[in-house]
DNA sequence: TATTGTTATACTCTATAACTATA
DNA sequence: TATAGTTATAGAGTATAACAATA
C-alpha cells in the first residue's frame, strides 16, 4: 500500500486533477480564459479591452442602433453599457446621436476616428483569430462553432 | 440605397454580431458561462459554487497535498484559496492537517463529511457533464478536449 | 404604464504587495 | 534567502434597484 498521504509535492506538478481534465466544462473554461488572454494582448496597441472591440463591431454592422440593443446581443447589462459608451465616447470613437422619433434614445454610430481604428483592430484581430483556428488542428471550425453554440444553449 | 440609419430595431432582434457569431473565442464564451451557469445550478442543492468542487475533487484525488499545490492546478491565487478552504473546513468538509516534515504547510484532506457530500454532489456533476456531452452532437468528446487543451496552451 | 438611459451600489472573481513563521 | 500561508486591498466584471425623461 502506498502512503501518498505525508509525501506530496508541495507544487503543483504532478498532482492529480481529479477527473477535471476530462471535462468539457473545465478546458472549456481554460480555453476560454487562454483566449480573451490573447486577444487582450493584440488589442493592447489600440487601448481596447475584448468588450470594446465587440461594441464597434457591433455598431459598425449596424450604425444607429440603441445602446440597449447592443446590451441584447452581446449580453451586457444597459446600466454597465453606460460606462463603455462614455469611454468610446470620451475618446471620439463614438458618437451617440440623436434618434428622429425616439428622444429617450441614441442613435450610435462610429466616428471617422473610430472607423479608423477599428480597421487596424480587426487586422490584429484576424490575426488572433487564425492563431486560434490553428490550435483547432483538425477539427472543423463550423463542426467546432455547431458544439459551441449547442453548449451555449444549454 | 438603403438608410438603416434611423429604422434600427431597439431592441437587439435582428441586430447583427458583426461577424462575431463566427468567431470561435465569441462563442467558446458563450458556452463557457453556459456551461458554469449549468453547473452552479446543479450544486445549488449541495451549497457548493464551481470552485468549490473542483478544490474538492482535487483534494480527494490526492489526500495530504499543501494548499499551495491546489492553487498551481486549478490556477488560483493563494490568498484567494485561503478564503474557499477557509469556507470549506468551517463547514467542516475539510480538514487542515499537520505535515510531518514542514511547520508551515498543511496536508489537505476530506473530512467524512466532505466525502459524504461529494459523493452526492459527483452526481449531479456527472448529470450535468451528460448533458454538456449530449450537446456536442456528432463532435466527438476526444476532439472536443484535444483542441481546447490546444487552445488553452495558446 | 412601459421604456431608454442613467445613477448608485453591491457582489463576485481575480490580482498584487507585504507580513509571519517557518525552512 | 526562499517558501507556505495569510492579510489587506484593489481592480475587473457583472448584477439589481430606482430615478428622470420620454413614449
Amino acid at each position: 500500500m502506498i502512503d501518498a498521504g505525508e509525501r506530496v509535492a508541495p507544487t503543483g506538478e504532478g498532482v492529480s486533477l481529479g477527473g477535471l481534465e476530462t471535462t468539457v466544462g473545465f478546458l472549456l473554461r481554460l480555453a476560454q480564459v487562454a483566449v480573451f488572454k490573447d486577444l487582450l494582448a493584440a488589442l493592447k496597441p489600440f487601448d481596447l479591452r475584448v468588450t470594446d472591440l465587440s461594441v464597434l463591431l457591433v455598431i459598425e454592422a449596424t450604425p444607429g442602433l440603441h445602446q440597449r440593443a447592443i446590451g441584447d446581443v452581446l449580453r451586457i447589462q444597459r446600466p454597465n453599457l453606460v460606462t463603455i459608451i462614455d469611454q468610446l465616447e470620451a475618446r471620439r470613437l463614438v458618437r451617440r446621436g440623436p434618434v428622429a422619433d425616439d428622444r429617450r434614445a441614441y442613435a450610435l454610430r462610429l466616428t471617422s476616428e473610430g472607423e479608423a481604428l477599428l480597421r487596424e483592430a480587426k487586422v490584429a484581430h484576424a490575426e488572433h483569430g487564425r492563431k486560434v483556428l490553428d490550435a483547432l488542428g483538425d477539427l472543423e471550425p463550423e463542426r467546432m462553432l455547431a458544439a459551441l453554440e449547442r453548449i451555449a444553449a444549454l
